[in-house]
RNA sequence: GGAGGGGUACCCAAGCGGUCAACGGGGGCAGACUGUAAAUCUGCUGGCUAAGCCUUCGCAGGUUCGAAUCCUGCCCCCUCCA
């Protein structure tokens, strides 16, 4: 463990935020083991990179010697989220949240050492309180100080309507932070006000307030919106190597350093040297390499990630085929197979049109010969490699 | 309860009787190029037994030679007033 100034340089890394920072160095200096929080909601239990920028910062913690509380909000999941009026979702059944949690948990410890790590429900305290207790809780709190989120304000003001149990999201979260005694808790920019009212419930209940440390969300693939499964700009933990690496590789050259601040574990000195000698000459393709490669090895391990190195450079630097393929046995009518529903058959375009457009583009290929013939028909008696742009292959053998 | 606005393809958004399979943008896909599935440029982006035909503009009817466009009813969303 390093020393508390020394610690404060990695921390503070990619942090967008930390309040307040003087109060997080004095309790580093102190020594004792920190109780770090962060909570996460059970209704997304496929991680994506984006989730685990909030991971790594718990890592970091947690090497340095601190412990880490990851907390599960399976009472507020079992309410249902209220932000998104036109679209509640529906509540989820405790055996859903359940497995959420399971997957959660075989999930994060590729990235959280298990011995130092506390995974909590808030059920275990939110699901005793009562009705009571919970007017108690909200007694805490005043309307105006809740207007005071962002969002809050601008519906407000904007004559949109908010729901009362909406307030009570910010009191749960908060007093988690008081069942847990937290020291630290880690959030996304965007839970910087749920944060900050654990704080001020925090001193309500007589506690030394927690320190918020907060994290930018990751930009997604496209490099411009925040990584998310409904916009499909994500990088799954649970992506096949291949396709993880891939999607790494696709990463633009400005926002892979963004990406090796936020997701690469290698120490800033060294992300600093790998800047230098792209400016200095050196591809970026490689220094992207460096980190599918690191990535693809957190989630798979070490050969696996080398494997999809070399299936990358084969297939789209040599031209190459993937050696994955997919096999179709496919009978030929009389005529033979048209070219159209071979394709449709093998599951390479999901309709006649779409295959008589790639084909006038020049995206088909049988064996590697390209196609012009939008009306060629294949015999049977024949194994070919059937390609449609780059990346879609199949092996196809006709009956 | 009252007044008004709106529902068009994956998303946003034009069109307001024929020239509309429907402008434009985003996204996606493909091609070229390349240093990578970066960047850039170009093309495509309903379906089919394919130079023709069929289906699509909230839903159901109607008017018309002809409707995304006009009429009627219904459903849904939004804003303002109470």
């Amino acid at each position: 463990m390093g020393s508390g100034p020394d610690q404060m340089a990695e921390i503070r890394r990619g942090a967008e935020e930390i309040l307040v920072e003087d109060e997080l160095r004095q309790r580093l200096s102190s020594g004792r083991t920190l109780r770090v929080k962060a909570g996460f909601d059970p209704t997304a239990p496929d991680l994506h990179l984006g989730h685990t920028v909030l991971i790594n910062k718990l890592r970091q913690f947690q090497q340095l010697g601190h412990e880490v509380i990851f907390l599960i909000g399976d009472f507020t999941g079992l309410i249902g989220d209220p932000t998104g009026r036109n679209a509640t979702r529906p509540a989820l059944t405790p055996d859903e949240v359940a497995e959420n949690a399971r997957t959660y948990q075989s999930q994060i410890f590729k990235i959280l050492d298990p011995e130092r790590t506390q995974v909590v429900f808030n059920s275990t305290w939110m699901g005793k309180m009562s009705a009571a207790d919970l007017i108690q809780l909200a007694g805490r709190h005043t309307v105006a100080r809740m207007l005071e989120r962002d969002d809050f304000s601008k519906r407000y003001g904007a004559g949109k309507p908010i729901a009362i149990h909406e307030f009570l999201y910010p009191l749960v979260q908060g007093y988690d932070s008081v069942v847990l005694k937290a020291d630290v808790e880690l959030g996304g920019t965007d839970q910087k006000f749920n944060l900050l009212v654990g704080r001020q419930l925090q001193q309500s209940w007589g506690q030394p307030p927690q320190v918020v440390l907060t994290m930018p969300l990751l930009e997604g693939l496209d490099g411009v919106n925040k990584m998310s499964k409904s916009l499909n700009n994500y990088v799954g933990i649970t992506d096949a190597p291949a396709e993880m690496f891939g999607k790494l590789m696709s990463v633009s050259d400005e926002l892979m350093w963004r990406y090796f601040e936020l997701l690469s574990f290698r120490p800033q000195a060294e992300i600093a040297l790998l800047q230098d000698s792209v400016k200095t000459g050196t591809n970026p393709r490689d220094v992207k390499f460096e980190l599918a490669q690191e990535l693809v090895g957190r989630f798979h391990g070490d050969s696996a990630a080398r494997d999809a190195q070399e299936a990358f450079v084969r297939q789209f630097q040599g031209g190459g085929v993937p050696d994955d393929l997919k096999e179709f046995d496919l009978e030929a009518p009389d005529g033979g197979l048209g070219i159209a529903n071979l394709l449709k058959a093998a599951g390479l375009v999901t309709s006649n049109s779409e295959a008589f457009r790639l084909i006038g583009q020049g995206a088909v290929r049988i064996d590697g010969e390209r196609v012009a013939d939008r009306d060629l028909s294949l015999g049977s008696g024949a194994d070919h490699i059937v390609q449609v742009g780059k990346r879609r292959f199949a092996r196809v053998r006709i009956n």
